[in-house]
DNA sequence: AATGAATGAGAATTCATTCAT
DNA sequence: GATGAATGAATTCTCATTCAT
């Protein structure tokens, strides 16, 4: 019984859980079998079950991987500035479009549906969600009290909206192949716009 | 119970349809048996496939069921006046949350997610959101030529975006019960004027 | 309730059993529903049950028809005369060979596997092979006495041996489309003149 | 119970074949389920699907031991001797006789009406009935040309006899308890004597 | 730590049979 | 007499999970 370092533990983890990310894209959830992932990472069934409880905990840490993953692509230096915050989502809309991330956009489908049952993968699909959310709405309030946006929407019904475009982008993008990305984040882009008059 | 009539295997049909609707709203595609179905219409599991093929043939039906729900929903009688058709699409956003639709909430996540696996479901999935996307990029750009839209957004860009606000709020809404359908529709309003000046 | 003819009833019941013996030569017994039945003769799966307790009662009801049937083709005016019979069973073996026979073959196949697991069957079936067999064993028997044929063989293991060559000769043709009738039947000929001097 | 020997595989794919084997000399291939099988061998039902694609598989499997089994049963030191080949063939037809053959008789007869309807089975079948036949053909056209035998009868004519008079042996032993066998091979010898002079 | 054989509870689907009309 | 809708037990096959080695 050897011991391993923490490091191969983790990368372990990982390795599991990027087997188990291209089985569920690609088949979805409930067609993946945990064979089926033992066989993707070349792994065996059994090892599987040392780094997860089951199945639905690989979704929430796919979830939450994702999570973190568009948090930092969100990121930017000083919050604080429409401009930027624009510039980070318009820049994450046209990411979806992005060759490798068709995977993720598939994943998102899946999480958002096992959401629905699990309430494990609830909780961390919507705190994903809620946290930028809770931003962009505190943003879009003070830019509204700074006059820099049109005081008509309701902030946090317009957060919703933005994030809504987010999410429907990535669902229509992993329904329809030819989908014109471009077209869709000018389109948001002239909203923004319009917005800020 | 030999020949009965048209209009009973239709009402069976339709009865077959509604439970499993209820049963997929609640537990999911995959965790409902199709024993389960059978239990929550008191038919025997036999006779639900002699209305319906397979699961997968259920979702399908469902799915068809809905859009045709959504296309009468959208029905305007002058579909190229904008205005009126900015009033049918607010009037189906704020329909989404109706007590009666939370269960068609639910529902749609599961086709979208079952759309991903099965061609048969992405076919029907596709087609109820391909007509109606058609219908909005026309009329946009129509309201363009006229001088009734700003030029800025490309139209196709454009509808997707107005589709994408409606999936995104079916999605927010099936997440989070407190949702404020209300903030969200009037941000959603005052979008839509900021575009048309 | 209008009461039809012994006739009609006569004719229904052999239309229903030409279906199923249809059914059971290309599918086999297990692998034929009732509902192909009553597709395959056009009537209704219920009537089906008026005319036959189960599926076994068809199996037997066309082994039953089968052995009248070769009952009929190996009779002979005087069954007496070894060469008039020798004629005829080898007239019998040619006839398998029939295009139109094709199907009884098959039949057969399924009649034999099924007496193994149904008492009513088996029945059937030893009856209509025991019944001939016991004629040529008499015959045989007599022959010998006469010195017509050699006294070497014991005539009731002889007389097996005969209906051992047709029914080895119905499941080689039954999985053997190309076999040579011709050839077979002259071995068999042959074997006979050799018994004979 | 990980990685064990190729020995204990082996040994675990016999152990379920025999298992299946009695319960479908027992109760025939259609009503025999997998249950069954399992029970019969101790063994759970998943554990059969890892040995076997399905239940025709075990029947291919079980048709080709057989006919492996009879291979070495027909083998003879030098083949070319007619008499050597005749010993072996009488010692096969007693051999039917057996008390532990009784179930690998009714085991023919569930192979032999399952080749009708699957191929996978059907060539097996087919297989291991033309090979023997091949060879007797041979062996007989040599000595016809030897003059051994009459020239009179076909030698692949007379080779189909000889298979069927093999396989109507076990139909009529699987059909009837009492049966003579002795009396059937004596007929036989005498058949073969006769033949040849 | 790792394996992968083994389990066994389910789940989808079929189909002989019944019986109200 | 005839129909065919309805039943529901039975059956095949799958797969998450365990655990002896």
């Amino acid at each position: 019984m050897p011991k391993v370092s923490e490091e191969h533990l983790r990368a372990r983890r990982e390795e599991i859980l990027d087997g188990a990310a291209r089985c569920f894209a690609r088949a979805g959830f409930h067609r993946t079998t945990v064979q089926d992932i033992a066989a993707e990472t070349g792994l065996s069934p059994g090892l599987v079950y040392r780094y997860f409880a089951d199945k639905d905990d690989m979704v929430a840490a796919i979830a939450t991987r994702w999570h973190e993953h568009n948090e930092r692509r969100l990121h930017v230096d000083d919050p604080g500035t429409l401009d930027a915050m624009a510039g980070s989502y318009l820049a994450l809309l046209r990411s979806i479009a992005e060759p490798g991330e068709r995977e993720r956009v598939r994943l998102s489908l899946q999480v958002w549906a096992e959401a629905l049952r699990a309430p494990r993968i609830h909780a961390v699909a919507r705190e994903g969600v809620d946290t930028p959310r809770e931003v962009i709405t505190e943003l879009l309030r003070a830019a509204q009290a700074r006059g820099e946006v049109s005081p008509a929407p309701p902030p946090d019904g317009l957060a919703r909206v933005f994030v809504a475009i987010y999410q429907g982008l990535e669902l229509q993008t992993a329904w329809d192949e030819g989908l014109d990305n471009e077209a869709y984040v000018r389109a948001v882009e002239a909203l923004i716009v319009s917005l800020t008059r």
